[in-house]
DNA sequence: CCAAAAGTGTTTGAAGTACACCCATGC
DNA sequence: GCATGGGTGTACTTCAAACACTTTTGG
């Protein structure tokens, strides 16, 4: 923002970008104690044929987060779910496309994090050809620098997790302690707390409400449905709030 | 990423960027207790006149590291400073060069946090003109959004204080345990921690190394000059530290 | 000797850790 | 009844908050 929009002739050159905006959606599968990201299929060049993330190229008037939402609602139909701008990869030759015949033109990536309720994300996925819920663990060598963007919000995950609600944004609207606790070890492993004290820490806090209702799965005994209520929550927002 | 380099003429036009890095630059001064902002006079259209972040176009072949670093070397002849990526900002008509006469091209901005040392941050700005430290209770308007940049970075500071080093990166290479407590103050306020205890706290971490010199300011009992030890500190990477 | 700044110690209560144990359900 | 998962209680330890007190300097 220092430089002359024309630019005297004794000036290095400027570089001109295309900017992508390319999110990691996440959910969580705590049945299966896996966690999950969404790929999609290239169908175009470059990298035709590998798994990249969902993204897409803002176009004009566009917002960042607003061309986020278009592949979100138009290509994946998603709705409603949590995101955040996550980091911006944008040295040159990050992109095939970056050579001379293209005018020296750059591509940078604006990265977003997302997160999915694993019932939306079941059938967000099914029968559609070209894209893919892929365990993080799993992931297959992904076009661009992708690898790199979904290992960068896979941290963020596990931080978010320790000192904000995101869980909650993972979880169904209803949900039992132990699915809470088990969204827990799935993400961060096993030894970050024993079930009785994560228990007892998270119903002192408040903000979880009994909804009175009982979910029986099999054999045991029913598990109480609790709501993450929000307002109770409110006031503890920006509080150094620790869940481990 | 998903659209084609060539793009289709029944696709919607692609925005084309300039990519500027704009850096907010953080000094603390505890003997005044004051957070301090590099702010640098713009000499150019747009905003000639007015204070601004330093920053600066992103050239050919130039990474966003590259290009802050660019700055803070030749125009404002800083080196040796923590540097972070902290937010991109992308919408629409954040530039007033954004107008239909240049052809539509959109300015993004990759914004960047940075701390320097008071010692070095003092004759960063002495006697050139157009360059200065405003303390962060009064930034006076500033370019674009660059106030908005300003904001969100001190909120970074304030929330790195609490979980990370960087303090280290601030102070002198040694510093008495006051130095480190006014710091805190300075930044975070007040009522954070009773001084003894914070002492207690911070020993007890063990990475900060007694050099066995002392400093004696004026009256008073001199104090014990201590060193960071990064290697004592490095195991406690990535842990829930917490200096609070 | 007194004020100023640095550094030590003690008391108290809250919170985390590691368990052992009781409860309700399906089969 | 017994295995299975849900839920409660307790003893032990660690840690933070508050504050009183000692030490070393300059004047």
């Amino acid at each position: 923002m220092s430089e002359r929009g024309i630019k005297p002739s004794n000036q290095p050159a400027l570089a001109d970008f295309k900017v992508s905006v390319d999110t990691v959606i996440f959910s969580v599968d705590t049945q299966q104690n896996r966690v999950l990201v969404l790929l999609i299929m290239r169908r175009d060049d470059p990298f035709s044929g590998q798994w990249s993330l969902p993204g897409t190229l803002v176009r004009q008037g566009e917002s960042l987060e607003d061309a986020a939402h278009r592949v979100l609602v138009e290509k994946i139909r998603v709705n409603n779910l949590y995101l955040e701008q996550l980091y911006t990869f944008g040295g040159p030759h990050r992109d095939p496309r970056e050579s001379p015949k293209s005018f020296g033109v750059r591509y940078l990536s604006v990265s977003y994090f997302a997160l999915v309720r694993f019932e939306e994300a079941q059938f967000i996925a099914e029968g559609v050809s070209g894209i893919a819920w892929y365990p993080v663990k799993q992931i297959p060598s992904l076009a661009f620098d992708h690898g790199k963007i979904i290992e960068y919000g896979y941290q963020r995950l596990r931080n978010k997790l320790e000192y904000s609600p995101v869980a909650f944004d993972v979880l169904p609207d209803v949900f039992t302690l132990s699915d809470l606790y088990q969204l827990y070890t799935t993400v961060l492993g096993e030894n970050f707390s024993d079930y009785s004290n994560f228990r007892t820490r998270l119903l002192k806090l408040g903000f979880l409400a009994d909804t009175g209702l009982k979910a029986s799965r099999g054999a045991g005994r029913p598990a109480s449905l609790y709501r993450f209520d929000a307002e109770a929550f409110a006031p503890l927002k920006d509080k150094p709030l620790v869940f481990l």
